[in-house]
RNA sequence: CGGGGCGUGGCGCAGCCUGGUAGCGCAUCUGCUUUGGGAGCAGAGGGUCGGAGGUUCGAAUCCUCUCGCCCCGACCA
């Protein structure tokens, strides 16, 4: 392919709006180009890649026996009102309607009625797909013989975010590879979820990029498990924690967080109140330090606690509302204390998974102080007399993190303003309690599965995740089969979903330098950029197309510089910009000599060999590329 | 959705406060000279200043409304 050709035009500045690296190099490459918020053209060089990365994902999942189909992005409202999504998923789903509801509504309009046209809205843009291949398959499938199966398409998606950022990684549209499968039982289901666990590994390793599986929040889901891959690199928005002694990696949301003792509290002794007079706290740490009595000139932070005062929110029928039917169905608010060691932090998943609960928020701080009656700093888990938080103190529900468990002898907000209480004890003086890992686990805890590592921090990208569904769908739209003795059963499915524009991004964000991207070779656009320095020579010009045609012939994929008119610096600019893993630079100066230079985009070595080597040297040069690609790929 | 910021040729920006014929750099086109890490000179094309309304003799500039985009936060199978 000749560059001068080729549609593309590279910047020399970055676009203002562009806020993640990979998403300034690829608009400086002329990959991409933004339409509106979120959506984006994938201009020639991008599509290749994105192509190339799907082309690694049907082969590795055709092996495990998948068949790719293509379901409609447009979807009716129907199949999701059945599965009861629609009204479930917020704002992300875009809906709309077709000219026929639009035409009920100027219909009613027009009689003197004014219809909210949400109302009117019949159909959306599918973000996934459960609704419309379970809606397949219940179609299809009827007997056990034809299980298990496995549907998957690649195709475009439409999330509408909120705020939609970081390019390619979180954009509203985006390419997706979803797949599906649809087993007779749990154990079928659980060696579907592994054959895709293990499938996943093939195409990330393949993919040529660090990456690793995680286990996941599964959600509200109970009772199902679920891994996440992530693409290694350090402007990930996933913070994933992983044992430095056993294969435990989860994404820091679930990562169990070890069991750790208060301080060293001594004997018990009774509810002090008011003890401390803490003036003025700002965090943890200085409040810690600020307790001071006759014995005490600051106290360990270990020692501290702190509390929280949250709103849980329930859809349905939550706990909160068993013991009034009435209110079963009905969208529910439970009041919620939570109480963590003072230098812990708070995991909002795992108090929401304890609960069951669809929403969870901090009560707004104003709020907060009127309820407990003191300022932020001072409030506390024992209400004081006469507050509100005192009259309702039996409908708080009062969750305290396990590392409390047993622990004496700690101080707490008073819940009056510029003092603590001292000697609490959670068991004693917090009835009705419950203990549970409520906290984030943090980078060298304990590892909670062996017991001997440590946590160790890395930031990833998610860009996969394998999901066991269960039957929520299938129950739900009846999508059922006939077993051996011809009883119908609900079918137990899986989801199992790759990111490809947002993978093609992440490699980007995990492989560039200062003059720009660095391509790995199974999905760089172009393996090998022949940059003709002086194209207006004949003689150059005529080695540089016979190199060209050269490793073309042989298999590899070139994109030729034969623009005229540019300096050597700016067209080397420009091919460290693109990042192809090799430029085999074609100049007068080298010629005199009969050579040409081969470089590698990430070492930057150069050898310089005679034009006819290059199909050899390229290939010498692509097997090393590869060899390190394996060893870097994974842990 | 809350808070903040920005909308001026394809890209990056100045001009706005203090109203008076729209500018710079990059890119593009033409010519000449250059040619191993973003060349030089000369010339050319390209902009309803996001949109609507208002104030004014006159608005990119002042006022009101609106749309879009970006950042921080909240949210995220």
């Amino acid at each position: 392919m000749k560059q001068s050709k080729l549609l593309i035009q590279t910047l020399r500045e970055t676009p203002r709006d562009a806020d993640v690296v990979s998403q300034q190099l690829m608009m400086r490459a002329g990959m991409i180009q933004k339409v509106a918020a979120g959506i984006y053209s994938y201009l020639p060089l991008a599509f290749r890649s994105i192509r190339k990365f799907e082309e690694i994902v049907r082969e590795e999942l055709a092996k495990d026996g998948c068949q790719e189909l293509l379901m409609p992005a447009v979807l009716p409202a129907e199949l999701w009102q059945e599965s009861g999504r629609w009204k479930f998923y917020g704002d992300e789903l875009l809906r709309f309607c077709d000219r026929k509801a639009k035409a009920e509504v100027a219909e009613r309009r027009k009689r003197g009625e004014t219809p909210d046209e949400r109302d009117f809205y019949n159909f959306c843009l599918g973000p996934t797909h459960e609704e419309a291949v379970t809606d397949i398959v219940r179609k299809n499938v009827r007997s056990y013989k034809q299980l298990p199966m496995n549907l998957f398409q690649v195709q475009t998606k439409f999330r509408d975010e909120r705020r939609p950022r970081f390019g390619l990684m979180r954009g509203r549209e985006f390419t997706m590879k979803d797949g599906y499968s649809f087993h007779v039982d749990d154990a079928c289901a659980d060696r579907g979820y592994w054959a895709m666990f293990n499938a996943y590994n093939r195409i990330f390793s393949r993919l040529g990029v660090k990456f690793r599986p995680v286990e996941a929040d599964s959600g509200a889901i109970g009772g199902s498990f679920t891994h996440e891959f992530h693409v290694l690199a350090g402007s990930g928005e996933d913070a994933i924690l992983s044992c430095d002694a056993c294969e435990y990696t989860s994404n820091m949301e679930k990562t169990e967080a070890p069991q750790l003792p208060a301080g060293p509290c001594g004997d018990r002794i009774d509810l002090k109140k008011d003890h401390f007079c803490t003036p003025g706290v700002l965090g943890q740490v200085e409040q810690a330090a600020g307790m001071k009595d006759a014995e005490h000139d600051g106290m360990p932070i270990t020692q501290t606690s702190k509390f929280y005062l949250m709103q849980a929110e329930f859809q349905g029928s939550p706990e909160a509302s068993k013991s009034n039917p009435a209110d079963a169905g009905q969208d529910k608010v439970l009041l919620l204390g939570v109480v963590l060691r003072g230098d812990h932090e708070l995991n909002p998943v795992k108090v929401k998974n304890l609960l069951g609960a669809t929403g969870l928020e901090l009560m707004e701080i104003v709020e907060a102080e009127a309820f407990t009656g003191a300022k932020s700093g001072f409030m506390g888990p024992v209400p004081a007399e006469g507050t509100r938080f005192s009259e309702l103190r039996s409908q708080v529900r009062m969750l305290v993190d396990r590392s409390l468990e047993g622990a004496v002898n700690l101080t707490c907000g008073a819940n009056r303003t510029d003092y603590h209480h001292f000697g609490l004890d959670p068991k004693r003086d917090l009835p009705g309690c419950t203990f549970a890992d409520l906290r984030m686990a943090a980078e060298e805890d304990l590892c909670t599965r062996c017991g001997k590592g440590r946590y160790q921090a890395f930031r990833g990208i998610e860009v996969g995740q394998v999901f066991k569904l269960g039957t929520k769908y299938s129950k739900s739209m009846s999508c059922t089969f006939l077993d051996e003795l011809g009883k119908e059963h609900p079918m137990v499915m899986g989801c199992y979903g790759i990111g490809i524009t947002r993978t093609v991004a992440a490699a980007v964000e995990q492989n560039y330098d200062a003059d720009g991207i660095i391509w790995p070779w199974p999905i760089s656009p172009y393996q090998v950029h022949v940059v003709c320095l002086d194209p207006g020579s004949a003689e150059v010009a005529g080695v540089a197309n016979q190199v060209e045609k050269d490793l073309e012939d042989a298999g590899f994929e070139v994109l030729h510089d034969d623009r005229e008119g540019l300096s050597p610096g700016a067209k080397f600019k420009d091919a460290d910009l693109l990042g192809f893993p090799l430029r085999l630079t074609v100049g007068a100066k080298g010629l005199k000599e009969g050579m040409v230079e081969l470089r590698d985009r990430r070492t930057k070595a150069v050898v310089k060999l005679r034009p006819e080597a290059a199909v050899a040297e390229v290939s010498v040069a692509r097997d090393r590329i590869m060899q390190e690609l394996e060893t870097a790929g994974g842990r």
